[in-house]
DNA sequence: CATTTTTACTTGACTAGTCAATTATTGATT
DNA sequence: AATCAATAATTGACTAGTCAAGTAAAAATG
């Protein structure tokens, strides 16, 4: 079991050497396995020609609804700083995915809503992004899933769990 | 018809739960976890003035020994693709960190090696790198840390693991 | 009120990554 | 040997992300 998988990350690594330490084979595990995530979705969305960031912007705007939200809003819900996040709704306002309208009540915010494009795209990636999820999860058993994720949980907020 | 009602239970779920499915929450976390690790490390990184994929190459670089490594061997043991290994090689090698030589034998290959340089900055970042890795993993067992890896694994090789 | 501080967003200058096309060299095939 | 295919690396044109600095509006303060 353990066995197995450090010997296939060795050979994936194309690495002679063993890892330093048992953490740091993991933080390399993480890394390849995001990436690989990635690629994978990527894929989904390109054939929309939108990059995977820009449909995580587009998701997170259809789960607030017709109210739309504001730029630092989204910003929070992501993993990215509020100038990409600027930049990445440019791309979808561009694209006519996206319209972005001055608050009234606070003329500094700028409210972002899904247009009716970007709902009918986001509408067609959601069965292939489903089944793109399950087939990468469906190896972990629901429990095993609910696990991975107090892990990483542990990892990001190591202070919480002394 | 069928397809539409799923996809409409799939909307009201995902306005009253956060996460439209465990997998999809076990995703997040994972990007979350990545970038916040890529956060913590690239803070050492800076205080040298690299950044974190260039320490990357560095290392693997010095774990080749004094032979080195053509530039698609070192892209092979990275995420990257080779254009990009390529163009932090040209950063390394003009900061000094890296030689980059036309191999004899075949001449299409450009051997790259550690400079003296590159050696000393690696070396003053291995106790700095080593902590920060205990401190984010420490939260997690041993035993804990293997099931994390191989559940990794799974993630990315879910056809071997039916 | 006028002035300072904070907030929301944008822009500039950078690093980094991708795919597609290009160059140089090696190897294989008639 | 002449040609054609494969390989190694690079370059071009893009997307995306960062920090730091700038703009504008709202809130707090004196």
């Amino acid at each position: 079991m353990e066995r197995q998988s450090t010997q296939r990350l060795r050979e994936e690594l194309r690495q002679t050497k063993p890892f330093p330490s048992r953490a740091q084979e993991a933080y390399l595990a993480l890394l390849r396995t995001v990436d690989e995530l990635r690629r994978r979705s990527s894929v989904l969305m390109a054939r929309h020609d939108v990059s995977l960031e820009q449909y995580n912007v587009l998701r997170i705007l259809r789960g607030a609804g017709a109210a739309g939200l504001p730029t630092l809003e989204i910003a929070g819900r992501m993993v990215e700083r509020q100038p990409g996040v600027t930049r990445l709704l440019d791309k979808l306002e561009a694209k006519g995915l996206v319209d972005r309208v001055r608050c009234k009540e606070d003329r500094r915010q700028v409210l972002c809503t899904l247009t009716e494009a970007g709902r009918t795209l986001l509408a067609s990636l959601d069965g292939p992004v489903d089944e793109s999820s399950q087939r990468s999860f469906g190896a972990l058993r629901p429990e095993a899933l609910e696990t991975l994720v107090e892990y990483l949980d542990r990892i990001r907020y190591p202070e919480l769990y002394p």
